[in-house]
DNA sequence: TACTATACGGAGGCAGTCTCCGGTTAGCAA
DNA sequence: TTGCTAACCGGAGACTGCCTCCGTATAGTA
């Protein structure tokens, strides 16, 4: 049985039980793609490493879409009896998979920053490549929405959080920056351009949008206006 | 019976019945100081207001007081049921008094300005001058840091955050203005000193010491090595 | 002192959290 | 293919928190 205890779990919460700690693992489902192999949790750092059963993986990968769909809608809050049914599993799969919320959370963010960059990974070969770079940022500006609500709730878990936040930036640069230099390289993007310029466009178009009763409508379109303003100007 | 009824508390919370929504009234317990005569919240605006009977009034100050002690333990998260518990009375009288969360937080908010305000009042006597702006000070940085745990959790009601923000920050000032005063008249504090200077100091320390495991004991080492630097130069 | 409007409080219903353990099954070896 | 077993599942149940209801208590006034 793989049942994480209690003492895995608990950090400074008072009253009742403890809540369950964030494990810091080398290999949990929140590293690896939910559908790849992965090794156990619960396993220590020197034990060997058995990846998880097919089942346990889909699970996994279930709850997580389940938990997106959660907190996009009830935010970071949301009951995670709610996300099991969704995810069509028991509770008790729901903890054995994630031993408390911020877990849960953290697999979710970091799912999100995969998908944004398998986006970019795929629109390396799309054309034209500038129309790529604004789907792409269109892909960024989503991402920051979500990680905005779910950066919020991460905040118990300060040791962690920074070596997610930081991680999850790198990956982002590492896709973001050839669909950029492709292009300039096109000509159709003012050569001067950093991505940290668009990483701080997509915040901006991001925050304006969390204020608006149609804020996902509204992001795109400022995106879009301040994208025009990027093109090489013909002429 | 004055018991809120359900419509008053309904404010946009999804899965289970709505929580109560805060109600801006004339008179309030968080208008009035706790022991205070206080007319009853419930009452309408045209209508005669009859002061709390002394036991409600009682209760009304033993909820605030250990509301504040559960929030600095606990956040603004904390129970509601564990509240009424410490004040020692049921939870029917805490929520007859307190329809939901946000209130009780607005009333310790509003408490401590209170309190911060009448420990400014106090100084206006004591000697040296400096001394007492000191000290006021350093009681000013504690409300700071509890002003921005509550602060926070009164995010979800937006209409009447800024009017107890922006009515706070009046006494503060009304406060806080005469103590320094007094401070330059002395001598002892450089003339060209602003109270917003100071507000914006105790804010700072109170930043810093929100990082540290000892918070408060940093904030008042800073706060001191800040004032220090404040004090008009012999020579 | 008697009366009554006001206040109290805690049982109970409901929802969410989280664990435990009997039952199920994925995956491997023979 | 079959049998075995470690890994996995899931939901009942205990517990906590939220919140209301209504019988009881009491503060305050005449």
């Amino acid at each position: 049985m793989n049942q994480t205890s209690p003492a895995e779990r608990n950090q400074g919460k008072e009253g009742r039980a403890a809540p369950k700690e964030a494990k810091p693992n080398a290999a949990t489902p929140n590293e690896a793609k939910p559908e790849e192999v992965a090794a156990r949790p619960s396993a220590g750092e020197g034990e060997a490493r058995r990846p998880l059963r097919a089942d346990a993986a889909r699970n996994v990968a279930r709850l997580i879409a389940a938990a997106r769909e959660a907190f996009a809608e009830h935010g970071s809050d949301a009951s995670l009896d709610d996300i099991a049914r969704r995810a069509g599993v028991g509770p008790g799969t729901l903890y054995r998979h994630f031993p408390n919320r911020a877990t849960l959370v953290e697999a979710v963010y970091l799912d999100g920053v995969r998908t944004l960059c398998d986006e970019g990974n795929r629109l390396l070969d799309a054309e034209p490549p500038v129309d790529a770079l604004v789907d792409w940022l269109r892909a960024l500006t989503a991402y920051v929405t979500t990680k905005r609500g779910l950066g919020k709730s991460l905040l118990g878990s300060v040791d962690n959080r920074d070596q997610i936040f930081r991680r999850s930036h790198e990956m982002i640069e590492r896709t973001g920056a050839p669909l950029l230099d492709r292009a300039k390289a096109s000509g159709a993007i003012r050569p001067d351009l950093e991505l940290m310029d668009l990483i701080r466009l997509a915040n901006a178009v991001a925050i304006a949008g969390e204020q608006a009763p149609d804020g996902a409508e509204l992001s795109n379109r400022l995106l879009l206006l301040a994208v025009d303003g990027l093109r090489t100007r013909a002429g």
